[in-house]
DNA sequence: ACCCAGGTGGCCC
DNA sequence: GGGCCACATGGG
């Protein structure tokens, strides 16, 4: 069975470095992961662009702005009325904690603050994790739905649950933040544009690694 | 007219 | 712990 190392040096020499996370700061990037829920990225970009249009991209502005106000500006990721919540929890839990410092929340013990991230209504793992990873440059991998479905066709993994498949990855690769970031994008851009739920397995990468171009899901 | 998108919380068992 | 459902806009 192919590992793990073996799929990412494939992918990279076929995708390249991906220079992920999108985002121009870490609050940015911590924003956009909540946006980005089960919504194309395209999407999120309109956003950010309100946002910033607004000179609402920052703590403090977002802290003072009502409900309302941020619905306008993320309508168009979807969700909206669930994420300008979200996006309001995590605010207030970032004032709570740190008085909205992004330096103190950084300063934590990366497992204390996955905990504390996950209390959040509105972050679950896979935006906890990519908070932790591409913001705060804590070493969790990041899981999605992408990367399920390539390990599943891979055969690598017969369970579907997160916190198994985020500990495989892990344990099964050097703890080492860059790798992670480099990874988890490079499963995105495989997932995009080749482990569609409609697989086109003729061009993948991973095709001679890969054995489901023989086979089923 | 479908199907899909870098999920999550509530409810139920 | 897992299965099912609502949540909503925008692009192919």
């Amino acid at each position: 069975m192919a590992d793990l190392q073996e799929i990412y040096s494939a992918l990279f020499q076929s995708f390249g470095p991906q220079h992920w996370w999108p985002g121009e700061t870490p609050f940015e990037v911590m924003i956009g992961a909540i946006l980005t829920q089960q919504t194309a990225w395209k999407n999120v970009e309109i956003a950010i662009g309100n946002l910033k249009e607004a000179n609402l991209l920052d703590v403090e502005p977002l802290h003072k702005a009502s409900i309302k106000r941020i619905e306008e500006v993320v309508r168009p990721t979807g969700f909206y009325r669930q994420k300008s919540k979200s996006v309001k929890n995590f605010i207030n839990f970032l004032m709570e904690e740190y008085q909205g410092d992004l330096e103190k929340m950084f300063g934590e013990d990366g497992q204390e603050l996955r905990k504390k991230l996950l209390s959040v209504k509105g972050i679950g793992y896979e935006t906890a994790d990519s908070i932790l990873l591409y913001a705060c440059e804590k070493p969790f991998f990041v899981v999605d739905a992408y990367t399920k479905r390539a390990l599943r066709r891979l055969e690598m993994i017969e369970t579907d649950s997160y916190e198994q498949i985020r500990t495989f990855f892990e344990d099964s690769l050097p703890r080492n933040l860059d790798l992670y970031k480099e990874f988890h994008a490079l499963l995105v851009e495989l997932g995009k544009r080749y482990c569609r739920p409609k697989p086109i397995c003729e061009e993948c990468p991973l095709n001679g690694i890969c054995p489901y171009p023989r086979k089923t899901d």
